[in-house]
DNA sequence: TCTTATTTGATTAAAAATGGTCAAGATTGT
DNA sequence: ACAATCTTGACCATTTTTAATCAAATAAGA
């Protein structure tokens, strides 16, 4: 590596790597510290290196307990998971086995915790107020029906 | 979190969610003592965070015994706009009516787009896929829970 | 009741804590 | 040498924290 601004994306890079949630916050003035660079530094690489157009979103917050938060946000990866979740879903669905899954999306980040909220309570059978085997089938139909909207938005 | 005043912050909405008044009515000087701060840090919590423009009304009283109180408002109009809509649906619901209903709901913030796209998938009759009358029926009680999701969450 | 003291919240300005911009200078690759 | 990229530092903007002083309501005393 040959330069600091790499060193600094590298290290920024394994940060959000090792957090599960692709997501890496800072502070400015201490990682300057720690590369012996000035704080502006951190700003230049990320302007480089962080882009929207690379994939990353970047917050911050000035003041009394400030910070730099950069998130990874994987589209592709996302649509994947969806489709791999809508063939998953046969004709027929359990409550358990769509709770799993509401969880599983809401986990992955595809959906809101109120949202899973919202979902968890249109699954339930006190809701789908039929008998079996009628019950399953409409549930897995209202499930995949949701993740096709997700899938498709925008 | 990062600052006092994101913590107290905090600890004030965490009261007005317990309190299913939707209220907190509190003593500067012993919050400020409680988080080891100046009691002007208060005011300026308040003033930053619990403004008309997010929905709330701040009340308080000098002297001896006295207070301020932080109520929030906007929830209040949205919960008898919530149990309104709830008496509104009886035990059947029509596609079209239900469209309404949530059209309503996202015009009056109580949702948001995406979540309005997917209860619409949800009480579509292409997702339902059983015949009426019981569609109409399990139609009412998914919009309804739903409903009740909202109103309570917090 | 009237006056004074005490309690308690409000206001505001200064200081401190962070991060952002921008442009000049240094380095590096071709 | 030229162009692109990196490094630095001076100056700016925002948010939070703190302290001094003001204002209002209640309590106490005459």
């Amino acid at each position: 590596m040959r330069n600091m601004s790499d060193i600094i994306e590298q290290y920024l890079k394994q940060k959000i790597a090792e957090s599960h949630n692709e997501v890496v916050e800072i502070k400015r003035a201490q990682i300057a510290e720690k590369f012996d660079c000035v704080p502006s530094q951190l700003n230049y690489v990320i302007k480089t290196r962080f882009t929207n157009e690379l994939g990353y979103v970047v917050e911050s917050k000035r003041g009394g307990g400030g910070y730099i938060r950069i998130t990874k946000i994987e589209t592709h990866k996302k649509a994947d998971y969806l489709e791999h979740l809508l063939n998953l879903i046969g004709d027929g669905l359990s409550q358990t086995n769509a709770m799993h899954i509401i969880q599983s999306m809401y986990d992955a980040d595809v959906i809101s915790f109120r949202e899973a909220k919202i979902i968890d309570t249109v699954i339930a059978r006190e809701t789908l107020m039929i008998g079996l085997p009628e019950r399953d089938i409409v549930r897995a139909q209202i499930l995949k029906k949701i993740i096709e909207v997700i899938l498709y938005e925008e």
